[in-house]
RNA sequence: GGGUCUGUAGCUCAGCUGGUUAGAGCAUUGUGUUGAUAACGCAGGGGUCGUUGGUUCGAGUCCAACCAGACCCA
């Protein structure tokens, strides 16, 4: 038995079954950092078109989860792909390194009496120990990058060209001052992050506060009724901070909502509607909103925008002005409005020009010379403000009232919101120069539209609409995203009060608060020195060793900016001076391009990364940073539902890489269509698996199958192949067309769909097993065989590339077994240059033909096994009686149509019509050829070999078989 | 509450501009093979296309509302 065996030609490889992938990607990283394979890959990629993705840079904090791992191997994807498709794609990963967060840690880990520039050195260092763990397991995901020269925003160099960044904008008169109210501690005296914010319930007055209505004539206009000319109206707001009316600048109602006025014996009291009958109960008047009484009359919020209002204890008067924030949750309907001392405030403050400049100094005390509560500490003022109120009539109600108030989480006091010198970028009005007078520069830049020569004195937020018009977005509903965040933002508060940032290094004379004439070039001084020292060097600076004789007439800014800031921009900082990009760029930038191809994030960046980086772009040069972006979802668990700690579904990445492997992690992003949110589960990485063992064994196969061949010697023209193996080229063809062009498109849960379908129906149910007779049982230098294994080279080759870009392990795994050496990426190459099947459509139809038909068979057989009939095909015989196409198609297979059956005979009989064809099958009455285990007449013909049949015995001994087809 | 999205078999995804019995892979069931063997082949079962209305001769595909979920705001 064994003897006939041996003459088979059987698969043969070292290429393992199971990928054992946990255990032997770590050897192969190993390996390819010591072989320095991406310095190889750029030298081979020189001189090729150049494709830029610019990684945007995690924080440098705590450890990459699940999210992190999807950014970067969709990065991975895209810079692979792109490489194969014959663009140099270099990849510098980044790191975000300053900012709150860090200071956080650093603070609990050492302390917080620490002086600042021990503090920021710590910081330093905390950053880049993230920075070594994070980068760790990014490598361990297969990223392949500049690992061993990345960006950090803390780089010196870069630091120095964040400043340069600003000054850039600051020269072509984006950046102003102004105020915005911060959370503000009193104890510290310092502004709060939020993160430094806790809530703790707080008692405090709540009291209702009546605002006498100036324009009689006015109002009754707006509530279309005309009241007695002596008659008092008040518009009645609810507050639990007295103490910042003295800051009232107005009083807000909502545009939809509905209010009444009602006539009361305190007088006509404007209230909103749904809040009426409460608020006259608590009040203990006798009027009422039913329908009837007091009621004299209703109307839209709307309506009152305008109106003046005579301030309760001050001589002047404040508007009515109409905000979506208002609710009917508490109060009157009628939101008292201080823009100094609340978020929604300022920005309804700032849509009505309003001042938005507090009366409260860093100390909690109002300025000495405010009437009424000059001097006064602002939880003191509460009593004489109230006070007042009562005696002059104006206070309507006044309670004690227990709620939830932000405190500051060291001293555990409350804190207040106060308005402080920040400085913005401005969206909608270029200023002149940045020289402006800073007091009130804001409402100046709203007078003047300065003209910026190139910008034709447009405004930021004019560029940034226009530079999302240009670019291009995946998925396309990205533009719309974009844009409705650019239409609706504030300006941008790029200022903080922080020390572990890049700082603002501007100085302020004492007297007019405008910035130094020569801001400009002293920027540029700092720009230097922190190029050589980093961010220290500014802190450390004397003023006098720059300013000298002017030192004192000027203030050092101590203000550091916003993180945001930082990264946003990197297409200058990082871009324009990286080795790896900077010629490119440059190039770029003169020609009015954007320096980067792409950005690439999860949605949450459209108000993060994308934004900061668009906006500084625009002001910098004019136009967006990137010509396309791409968006990716958020990870969620089986259900649908975000991954928390306290709901136990949380899946950490370093786990699936240390049991399953990255290529399961990666083949699971690949698969997963990222628009929408990512699902993962246990389930999901199961079934991932199973996949993933289809495509390995795929290629084992293959591998197998070529193991003899040696494209030197047994190379043919594709003219000599069988008709089969050249169907098998033009399939792999499309294959690869499909398959490219989802990856140039982005779609790479297509990639991973077609690849899973190829090897299933393609291959494995098709070709490869209608192959195996020919590669196992012909000769094994015979035409027929070197035939289908010239078509399994290629299809090997193109495979291991397609694959390459997701499965990246087990591409270089296949690369040398196919190379015999394990010294070259499979990234060095291109998509593979697959030979003309030489088919004509006809032939191709024929072929899909064949195997609708030869899915009947199998039908057939199947009934015939569950009939007990006969087990393995080749135990049986079949009879297709067919009509016209049907007929011809496997009429011209001659005898080769058994083979293509994988039964021991086939026979094709014309009938006349389609309803006349059917399909039999009977059991073979032959002997099975020891050999190749068909069923044949002629098996034991020749006396010599009792148990082969014919075939075998011409494949062994004789001339060999001859196919045409199959 | 607002903005931008998502919802097709157990799982991951196809389904173009609305048009015959909604497809694939994996899983599952049965079965063959033991010369891809912790693999491979063959056959089968499985879907009220989130729900409810509407437009249309006809809707998974268009519209509206609702439900569930995601991100960003408030």
């Amino acid at each position: 038995m064994a003897d006939y065996k041996d003459t088979l030609n059987l698969p043969d490889t070292p290429f393992p079954m199971r990928g054992d992938l946990a255990r032997r990607e770590p050897q192969m990283l190993a390996r390819w950092q010591e072989q320095q394979r991406y310095k190889k890959i750029r030298a081979a990629k020189q001189g090729k078109p150049v494709f830029i993705l610019h990684d945007g840079p995690p924080y440098a904090n705590g450890d990459i989860h699940i999210g992190h791992a999807v950014n970067k191997i969709l990065k991975d994807i895209i810079i692979k792909s792109k490489t194969l498709a014959g663009f140099d794609a270099p990849y510098v990963p980044g790191w975000d390194c300053h900012g709150l967060p860090i200071e956080l840690q650093v603070e609990k880990k050492h302390g917080k009496a620490i002086p600042p520039a021990q503090f920021r050195a710590l910081c330093r260092a905390y950053a880049r120990e993230q920075i070594e763990r994070q980068k760790k397991d990014f490598i361990r995901l297969g990223v392949l990058g500049e690992w061993d020269y990345p960006y950090m925003t803390m780089d010196f160099r870069t630091e120095a060209d964040i400043i340069r960044a600003l000054g850039d904008i600051h020269e072509r008169g984006y950046l102003y001052q102004g105020y915005k109210p911060v959370n503000w501690c009193l104890d510290c005296q310092s502004a709060l992050a939020e993160a430094e914010v806790e809530y703790e319930d707080k008692t405090s007055p709540a009291i209702d506060v009546g605002f006498e209505v100036m324009d009689k004539a006015a109002l009754g206009k707006a509530f279309g009724v005309s009241l007695p000319a002596n008659a008092k109206v008040y518009a009645v707001i609810w507050t639990t901070t007295p103490w910042t009316l003295p800051a009232n600048q107005a009083v807000c109602v909502h545009p939809e909502l509905q209010y009444d006025l009602i006539k009361t014996p305190k007088g006509y009291l404007i209230l909103a509607y749904d809040l009426a009958t409460q608020c006259l109960a608590r009040y203990q008047l006798g009027g009422s909103n039913d329908r009837g009484d007091g009621i004299a009359a209703t109307c839209k919020g709307e309506a009152l925008e305008g109106l003046l209002l005579q301030h309760p204890f001050y001589e002047r008067s404040v508007p009515v002005i109409c905000g979506g924030h208002v609710t009917l949750e508490a109060g009157t309907g009628l939101v008292h409005t201080a823009p100094a001392h609340g978020l929604d405030d300022y920005f309804a403050g700032q849509k009505y020009n309003l001042p938005t400049d507090s009366p409260v100094g860093d100390d909690g005390k109002f300025s000495a010379n405010l009437p009424l509560v000059g001097g006064l500490f602002v939880w003191k003022a509460n009593d004489v403000v109230t006070g007042a109120l009562q005696a002059s009539g104006h206070l309507l109600h006044i309670e004690k009232m227990q709620h939830s108030y932000p405190h500051c989480w060291r001293h555990k006091t409350p804190i207040i919101f106060r308005s402080t010198p920040q400085w913005f970028i401005g969206m909608d009005n270029v200023a002149s120069g940045g020289l402006a007078e800073t007091e009130n520069l804001v409402q100046e830049k709203r007078l003047h539209s300065a003209k910026s020569e190139k910008r034709d004195g447009q405004s930021l937020r004019d560029l940034a609409n226009q530079a999302v018009e240009q670019t291009e977005f995946f998925p396309s509903w990205g533009r719309a995203r974009l844009e409705a965040m650019i239409r609706n933002r504030p300006d941008w508060c790029v200022s903080r009060q922080r020390s572990w940032g890049v700082p603002m290094p501007f100085f302020v004379n004492r007297e007019t608060s405008q910035l130094h004439p020569r801001t400009q070039e002293l920027l540029e001084q700092v720009a230097l020195l922190v190029e050589r020292d980093g961010i220290e060097a500014w802190f450390s600076l004397n003023s006098v060793d720059l300013l000298g004789a002017e030192a004192d007439q000027y203030r050092k800014l101590g203000d550091t900016l916003d993180v945001w800031f930082d990264s946003g921009t990197t297409h200058a900082s990082v871009l324009r001076h990286h080795p790896a990009f900077r010629d490119e760029v440059r190039r770029r930038l003169e020609q009015d391009e954007s320096p980067a191809d792409l950005y690439l994030e999860g949605s949450d960046q459209h108000r993060g990364w994308f934004q900061s980086s668009l906006l500084t772009a625009c002001a910098i040069n004019g136009r967006a940073p990137y010509a396309a972006l791409l968006t990716h979802g958020f990870v969620v668990d089986g259900s649908g539902h975000k991954m928390s700690k306290s709901k136990g579904n949380v899946i950490a990445p370093q786990k699936i890489l240390d049991t399953l492997g990255a290529d399961i992690l990666r083949l699971w992003v690949a698969s997963t269509d990222y628009s929408g949110e990512l699902t993962i589960s246990d389930e999901i990485l199961k079934r991932v698996v199973e996949s993933y063992r289809r495509i390995r064994n795929t290629l084992r196969f293959l591998l197998a199958n070529i193991a003899d061949f040696d494209p030197q010697q047994h190379a043919m023209p594709v003219h000599q192949w069988l008709e089969i193996d050249r169907y098998a080229l033009a399939l792999t063809q499309r294959l690869q067309n499909e398959v490219a062009g989802a990856y140039a498109g982005y779609e790479f849960h297509l990639v991973a769909q077609k690849l899973q379908a190829f090897c299933s129906e393609g291959l494995g149910s098709f070709y490869l097993d209608i192959l195996k007779d020919r590669l196992y049982t012909a000769g094994a230098g015979s035409a027929a065989r070197r035939s289908a294994q010239n078509a399994l080279y290629h299809i090997t080759h193109a495979l291991a590339r397609l694959i390459a870009p997701v499965l990246s392990f087990t591409a270089e795994e296949v690369w040398e077994v196919l190379s015999g050496s394990n010294d070259r990426s499979v990234f060095i190459d291109e998509w593979h240059k697959l030979p003309d099947a030489q088919l004509d459509g006809d032939a191709v139809a024929a072929w899909l033909k064949i195997g609708a038909l030869r899915a009947k068979v199998n039908k057939q057989l199947e009934d015939a096994r569950g009939a007990g009939l006969i087990g393995s095909a080749l135990a049986a015989e079949v009879d297709v009686y067919a009509a016209g196409d049907d007929y011809r198609v496997l009429a011209r297979l001659g005898d080769d149509l058994r083979l293509v059956f994988i039964t021991s005979r086939a026979t094709v009989h014309l009938v006349a019509t389609e309803a006349e064809g059917h399909i039999d099958v009977s059991a073979s009455l032959h002997d099975k050829c020891e050999r190749c285990w068909h069923y044949r007449a002629d098996v034991g013909a020749d006396p010599q070999h009792a148990t082969l049949c014919g075939r075998c015995v011409s494949n062994l001994y004789g001339s060999g078989e001859v196919r045409r087809y199959a």
